[in-house]
RNA sequence: CGGGAUGUAGCGCAGCUUGGUAGCGCGCAUGGUUCGGGACCAUGAGGCCGCGAGUUCAAAUCUCGCCAUCCCGACCA
């Protein structure tokens, strides 16, 4: 491809609307451009880099047996309203009418698509097990859409879809989905992890989230350095600490309420305009792992509390979990007023009303700190005899240095960005849409599914959040737009030209993408260019190497530089590619 | 949806406080000189100043309404 004929606007200066910096590279390099909020183009270097992704993505879908096909954008309100989600999926659902006022929506997922599908025209058990995926444009009316293509409404994601006879069969299908995911990121050239998360709104039990690692990823992941071990930070889970002596001392007693000096247990004091554990510790002189945090929390069945240690952190969706309440939320200021009688900041579990939880970690304290419920008061020497705990678990936010539940080691603390998410569902679908079919033994059964997403432009996203530098874009090569980045220093010479073209000639004959800039602009200008839109390996043929019949070569994600003979060019690209895959 | 901000040339911005009909840098066009890390000189094109209403002799500037975009939060592949 020809530099002076490629539509390839590239951007001196960083768009405002930009954020991040796949954003803004992906605008500087001239790869999208916005249309409307969260809705972009795709020019053509923006498509060689998806086309990229999407091959390698079918490639590895098809190698694990997976069947591609395509379902339609617009989809009928019916299937919607058959699972309940045309009113449960709320408003990032676009819907639309059609001339005649039936309602369709814009398809953000494909499940009651594929289930009704798959219902039609599955009878026995002897047309499973099987595999569906599609790549295609989902819309989603997302609230606050951002950051390019790694948030936009409109998006192309590759969803999958297994269809088994049971659990069994579904839990395989599930592990060649993982093997799948695992070798579609690799062949990207991206670092990531596979990471234990929770299933969510879409529900099953069994899921895992793909993360590329870079540090300006919104996911917070943790990983252990001695194992395997990784999981999304909502669902890292922590082993009790192992049963010792109390952190305070020897707890006081049931029933046990006076000091020897005739003053009661807990005792008030009075911490003026103290509401964060910070400003507490701090005034009372005692370190936060002596303090008891009380966290309130709202949901359907209404309000709960939630003790966690000082030092520590509370984690709602392990709540969420224990306390057997999806809805529960941290509830607003004048819940929290009304449940302890006293303004936030104050709330403790002593004399509350409502059912409390607490971490392990509270269970192995004694004589601690806790808020009064009562404005500018807490109370010490607090044992858990004071008040009555629902039930004890796992609630706290997993630490940086905190023990590996797998195997003990250290847990450590990555970012990263959520490209592909594979869950088990079980009959969650089939079971509402009535997606059966007849066993062996002639009884009638739902379908055991599964489905997994990838997003294919979050995916090169990440790519550029994981491989960039000042100058720009470092693409991996599988997924670069180009591999080479051919740049005629002086085509207006004949000699240069001449060996820039031949050079052309013969990497394009060879198979080999190619970008040659043969624009009339000054070097700068095209080393500057050259390095923004990030081909792995970047070709000079000027003057100053014909001198010695040279050409350069210089490996964009390193910086190397070599010469090379202009005889062995050709060759010499195929060696250096050949290295790099 | 709540809080904050911004809309002026393709991009980045100034002008608005104190009304007088628009400017800078980059980019673009033409000519010339340059030519190995975003050149220089000259000339030039390009703007219903987000939209609508109002105040005024006069509005980019003041007032009101609307729209769009961005940021923070709740939400999310």
């Amino acid at each position: 491809m020809r530099y002076s004929k490629y539509f390839l606007p590239t951007l001196r200066e960083v768009p405002t609307e930009a954020e991040v910096v796949s954003h803004q590279l992906m605008l500087r390099s001239g790869m999208i451009r916005r249309v409307a909020a969260g809705i972009y183009e795709l020019l053509p270097l923006g498509v060689r880099v998806i086309r990229k992704v999407e091959a390698i993505v079918r490639e590895e879908m098809d190698r694990a047996g997976a069947m591609e096909i395509l379902m339609p954008t617009v989809l009928p309100a019916e299937l919607w309203q058959e699972t309940g989600r045309w009113d449960f999926y709320g408003k990032e659902l676009l819907r639309l009418k059609d001339r005649n006022g039936r309602e369709f929506c814009l398809g953000p997922t494909h499940e009651e698509v594929v289930t009704d599908l798959v219902r039609r025209e599955v009878r026995s058990y002897r047309q499973l097990p099987f595999n569906l995926y599609q790549i295609q444009t989902k819309f989603r009316d997302e609230i606050r859409p951002r950051f390019g293509l790694m948030r936009g409404r409109e998006f192309t994601m590759k969803d999958a879809y297994s269809f088994d006879a049971d659990r069994a069969g579904a839990e395989k299908s599930y592990r060649a989905m993982h093997e799948a995911y695992t070798a579609i990121f690799r062949r990207c050239g991206l670092k990531f992890r596979a990471v234990e998360a929770d299933s969510g709104k879409i529900g099953g039990n069994l899921s895992h989230e793909f993360m590329v690692l870079a540090d300006t990823g919104e996911d917070r992941v943790v990983s252990c350095l001695e194992c395997e071990y990784a999981a999304n930070l909502e669902m890292a889970a922590l082993a009790p600490p192992p049963k010792g002596a109390p952190s305070g001392g020897i707890p006081r007693k049931e029933g046990e309420k006076e000091s020897s000096e005739g003053g009661r247990y807990p005792i008030e004091v009075k911490t003026p305009g103290m509401r964060t554990v910070e400003e507490v510790t701090k005034f009372l002189g005692v370190s936060a792992r002596r303090l008891v945090k009380t966290i309130v929390f709202n949901g359907d069945r209404g309000p709960v509390a939630v003790l966690v240690r000082g030092d520590h952190e509370v984690n709602p969706a392990k709540v969420r979990r224990l306390a057997e309440d999806d809805t529960l939320e941290i509830a607003d200021p004048d819940i929290v007023e009304r449940v302890t009688g006293a303004p936030v900041g104050f709330a403790g579990p002593v004399g509350l009303a409502i059912p409390v939880f607490a971490d392990h970690a509270v269970a192995g304290m004694s004589h601690f700190v806790t808020g009064g419920n009562a404005a500018d008061i807490h109370l010490t020497e607090v044992d858990l005899v004071d008040f009555e705990v629902e039930a004890f678990g796992d609630l706290r936010e997993a630490a940086p240095g905190d023990p590996c539940p797998k195997c003990g080691g250290k847990l450590d603390f990555l970012r990263g960005i959520e490209v592909g998410h594979i869950f088990y569902l079980g009959t969650k679908y089939s079971g509402s849409m009535k997606a059966h079919f007849l066993d062996e033994a002639g009884a009638e059964k739902p379908i055991e599914m599964g489905c997994y997403g990838i997003g294919v432009g979050r995916t090169a996203a990440a790519a550029i959040e994981q491989n960039h530098d000042d100058k720009g874009i470092i693409w991996p090569l599988p997924i670069a737009p180009f591999q080479v980045i051919l740049l005629s220093l002086d085509p207006g010479k004949k000699d240069v030209h001449s060996v820039a073209e031949k050079i052309y000639r013969d990497l394009t004959s060879a198979g080999i993408e190619v970008l040659f800039d043969d624009r009339e602009e000054r070097p700068g200008v095209k080393f500057n260019d050259a390095d923004l839109i990030g081909i792995p390996l970047r070709i000079t043929v000027g003057e100053r190497g014909l001198k010695e019949k040279m050409v350069e070569f210089r490996e964009r994600a390193t910086g190397c530089e070599s010469k090379v003979p202009v005889e062995r060019a050709a060759e010499a690209v195929k060696e250096f590619l050949g290295k790099m895959e």
